[in-house]
DNA sequence: TCGATTTATGTAATCGTTTACATTCACTTT
DNA sequence: AAAGTGAATGTAAACGATTACATAAATCGA
């Protein structure tokens, strides 16, 4: 038998030592009889190394409760089984949905998932960037429309990263990278047409942020839709808004002060419909019979309003898990497709109707 | 000239190699012509190296825009800097806003954090309970209610975990490690006897899943909070529950088919209200004047049911920093108290009011 | 001025895997 | 029977940092 490591000296012969460390491949190789590299190939390679030696192996792995160290496995490897998840706020339901959806595909390749969460610090994002640098992370699933290291605005030198890059939700203009969104801009078309169908001829929209790549595609779709139907565009039916409950709350206000009022509104998402009903109500509005609302995305809530609201339905969680299917094919080293455009649905609830007659 | 390491065979001679492997430690030590356990040192512990062989590192790094190899760095020192988050649905607003939190935290002091979403699913435990023990990971924080390897029952031995764990909302029975939660049954009590003081003398509980910690002391709150009222505890008025939106609609529906009905209903958190109050309405009630309702959490939403719904305020994002603050203090080899419990609010909206006349 | 201490640095072992390469042995194949 | 194949295994060299230990130079106290 040959010379031991020293970390054996600390244990006292036929005693276990106090603090048990955890087993490394070296102990499993000696339970087993046979060498690190026989135990490495069993567990990664089981069609190489007979039978006999893979039970004995099994039968070590089992009695010393052995895991790899996965510090080790990586440096050597060079691969970390793990995914860096981008985006701009994690306690946006719509973003853990889709979350979900990529924690669940990447589960079953056997990779972990790392969250960055921005919350709009750039340094945040810096650092995340460092991840892909740093070996810890694969590969990245960016939800936040942009490259490390670009700004908002599309200035700033975007951060060399030599690992894969996808872009989920909000496509990266000018970015190679392979990009699985939903249609935004026929989704907001197909509700702006409906709105029309229902004699609506003045269709308010509730934009997003400005600069926002959902939001450009979002709005386009809704103008797409009015020139369609021979409405027209009308700049001042756009009403500016932000993806938050309180962008609705303030587009009511508005709107309840206002001498004409449109009789249907559009939000670019779910959160603004939700605030702009709540606040049309408490005003005196009913709606839908004084004014029409969407929404966008069909987050839980749209259902709960009052009333239920029309909105737009998204694969979020199949649109997670598409997001790390496409990674993960792009690890192994196959060719994905450029763009994956995955389906929505128009949701008609209550809180659309024809606008009233005199409308 | 000590020889090089064969890598440098790749590159000829004053010309880039096609694919620049990202620099090493050795490559910093060499350009700025220190050994690489000084520019280890000139990172980890500037004020042990001299101020020339620091400024000539840094000008190295920055050159060669060197970052440490985090596999390379965790099998030496023994430590990830990655924290784990196990919880039982990530798509709960609920939850991600004290991820928010420990993200928060957790970044500020340089870690990382992998999410653990349970999904209700066993296997997943296991897996993420390896993460403890192959070093991924340095820590868990646990927002499920139980230990790794234990079942909800309370049975299945727990995994042993050589790394420290905290307990996060859910207190966990019967282990040993810190918590952090907010009171729940003084908040339930409270919300009991602010229903008991609008002169409720009927006031039904909707229930969490069975078993669950977090049930356990809501429900002995709203039980304390009867009896504390001298209106006594009435099983008959504990309806099912199971924390879902559609559990508040099951409960909504009951209560229409039933010919005497409680004067208000205390859920057991958020979604189940916003349910029930969603489908009282829609079945001729009128909340709060034929019938008060009151939730638990103060989810964003809360504030938009329509009536918006009284509730109790947990200060979520506070109690994931707390969380990870433990946790880091643990990593630390500080003391930590054994339990923490922050404060809670009760937020009175137009979802209650005192009871009708002849109720 | 001389040893003792401190400060700055270098050398090389180490962390625990994976894997290129070498070796052995049992079978074919001619 | 010799050579060639293939399967199973072992040996040892990476992977890229940290850090114990050694050494050299500078500072200090007496």
């Amino acid at each position: 038998m040959k010379s031991q490591t020293p970390r054996e000296l600390d244990a006292t012969p036929d005693e276990e030592p106090i603090t048990p460390r955890a087993a490394r491949i070296q102990d499993v190789a000696r339970l087993a009889q046979v060498s690190t590299a026989t135990v490495s190939r069993a567990l990664s390679d089981p069609a190489r190394v007979s039978a006999g030696a893979k039970a004995r192996v099994s039968e070590a792995i089992a009695r010393l409760g052995y895991l790899p160290n996965s510090a080790a496995r990586s440096l050597r490897s060079q691969k970390a089984r793990m995914v860096l998840v981008v985006l701009p706020d994690l306690s946006n339901s719509f973003f853990s949905e889709i979350l979900q959806g990529i924690e669940d595909r990447l589960y079953e390749a056997g990779y972990g998932m790392i969250i960055g969460n921005l919350d709009g610090s750039p340094q945040k994002e810096a650092r995340f960037a460092a991840f892909t640098a740093t070996g810890q992370v694969d590969g990245a699933l960016l939800l936040n429309g942009h490259l490390f290291g670009q700004t908002r605005d599309g200035h700033g030198e975007p951060m060399k990263t030599s690992v894969p890059l996808v872009a989920l939700c909000e496509a990266i203009p000018g970015a190679d990278i392979p990009q699985i969104e939903v249609d935004n801009r026929a989704a907001a078309r197909a509700m702006t047409l409906y709105l029309a169908g229902l004699g609506h001829r003045r269709i308010a929209y509730v934009c997003g942020p400005a600069g926002n790549v959902l939001e450009v595609e979002r709005c386009r779709g809704y103008r797409e839709g009015l020139e369609a139907t021979q409405l027209g565009f009308d700049a001042d039916l756009v009403l500016p808004g932000d993806y938050t409950l309180e962008a609705g709350i303030r587009v009511g206000q508005t709107l309840l002060a206002s001498e004409v009022r449109p009789t249907a509104v559009f939000c670019s998402n779910d959160e603004m419909a939700i605030g702009l009903i709540r606040t049309l109500a408490a005003g005196g509005l009913r709606v839908p019979r004084d004014i029409s609302v969407a929404g966008f995305d069909d987050i839980v809530f749209a259902a709960m309003a009052d009333p239920p609201l029309t909105t737009i339905r998204q694969p979020r969680r199949e649109l997670g898990r598409k997001g790390a299917s496409v990674i993960l094919d792009l690890l192994k080293g196959q060719g994905v497709p450029k763009r994956i455009r995955l389906e929505t649905e128009l949701v008609v609830r209550e809180s659309t109707a024809a606008p009233p007659p005199q409308g």
